[in-house]
DNA sequence: TCATTGAAAAATGTATGCAAGATCGGCGTC
DNA sequence: GACGCCGATCTTGCATACATTTTTCAATGA
């Protein structure tokens, strides 16, 4: 009858990463499990796998008997974080120079053309949309699962970190440039190039 | 009373963990609930947390009301495993070369020589246990947690598909050389040289 | 013989109850 | 006034019970 394929579990881990990731459940809130289960009107053994699998995903903290907080890291996790990410997103950019097919190799071609057109009109908004669709073509384009999910997990642990980036004047240009190292770089089929290129790409912000 | 400080579901986690990895459950088994429980003498619930933890790394596959196996690689995803380490391992050894302490590096150089020593002398068997550690040991110079860990998890998912790989004869001895190539480029504090040889020396399991 | 169907059996998903730690406030002592 | 001790309360960990879904399997009919 119901259309409820997804489990409850699983509807709650969405619903609590999109809190995290939306900024809604900040770095260190503690997340009460009686809470959690009266706020979404489930009793808290749902509530209690959803945390455990955010646990393993690093979205979340678990100590045993002292409950579940939203990770909080310390600067230098912070800033272990970010290169990773950059290390991740590099390694993605290498295995896409190596891999990419050409149909897929036309399509960032053609993305990143739209983008730099985005960039000369200077649409902050509509540019971050297309820079993540950028960067998750690439980490496609690398043809490795668990690299991929990897490197996209981690883009996800960083958001609450991140700051709004595209708002300083000239980032959109600037960010655009290096955009056109990476995919000229992956097109050639230059590995080192294309992640000596997205290194320095990720590597600023 | 008890000093079980370690929660029933970890000890099961741990406890089916270990049982995949050495191999007594085998990729596409089936992991019933009911009998878990069991035959661990605990009720389904902390086997149900235990299962979606494994989940999450990755070590188990989960699909709602279809209940958990081991996970079942195809030989492309197992192919993609053994990638995917290759390119953290690679990528520690690079951030390794950056930022190893001296001490570091000196424990390093000092590991090395010794299984270079086991390595003359044909004692696969310690080579191996050395081989582990000198290997973390990198993991652990790169100087960033959530690399250094993922690092770690993919060679724990892979072992269940890696063979015995220092029976070959000679195996023992070109592997000490590659080692030399990489114990080198860190040393040495060059990154691209040391990311080149971590690659190419575990590329070629 | 084989496909179909439908009820029984089994497995997973969810809720609730109980026990053991952890947290916090009050109290006494120094 | 500060510190430490002790019990009430709250929270987590685990077990059990119930609900829903999937699977099994045998009976039935073509």
């Amino acid at each position: 009858m119901e259309t409820d394929n997804p489990t409850l579990t699983e509807k709650l881990a969405s619903a609590i990463a999109d809190g995290i990731l939306n900024g809604s459940l900040k770095p260190g809130v503690r997340l009460d499990e009686v809470r959690l289960a009266l706020q979404h009107g489930v009793s808290r053994t749902p509530v209690r796998e959803a945390l455990r699998q955010l646990t393993a995903s690093g979205l979340i903290d678990m100590r045993p008997r002292k409950g579940a907080v939203v990770s909080k890291a310390t600067p230098e996790q912070v800033e272990s974080l970010f290169v990773a990410m950059a290390e991740m997103e590099a390694t993605c950019a290498r295995l896409a120079a190596m891999s990419m097919t050409p149909v897929e190799r036309r399509r960032l071609q053609a993305r990143h053309e739209t983008m730099t057109a985005l960039a000369a009109r200077g649409d902050p908004a509509a540019y971050a949309d297309a820079n993540v669709a950028f960067h998750s073509a690439i980490y496609a384009g690398a043809h490795n699962a668990p690299i991929a999910e990897y490197a996209m997990s981690l883009r996800r642990r960083v958001g609450p970190f991140r700051r709004a980036q595209f708002q300083v004047e000239g980032r959109l240009t600037r960010s655009n440039q290096e955009h056109d190292a990476v995919v000229r770089a992956i097109l050639a089929g230059d590995a080192t190039a294309a992640h000596a290129a997205m290194l320095h790409h990720v590597s600023l912000v």
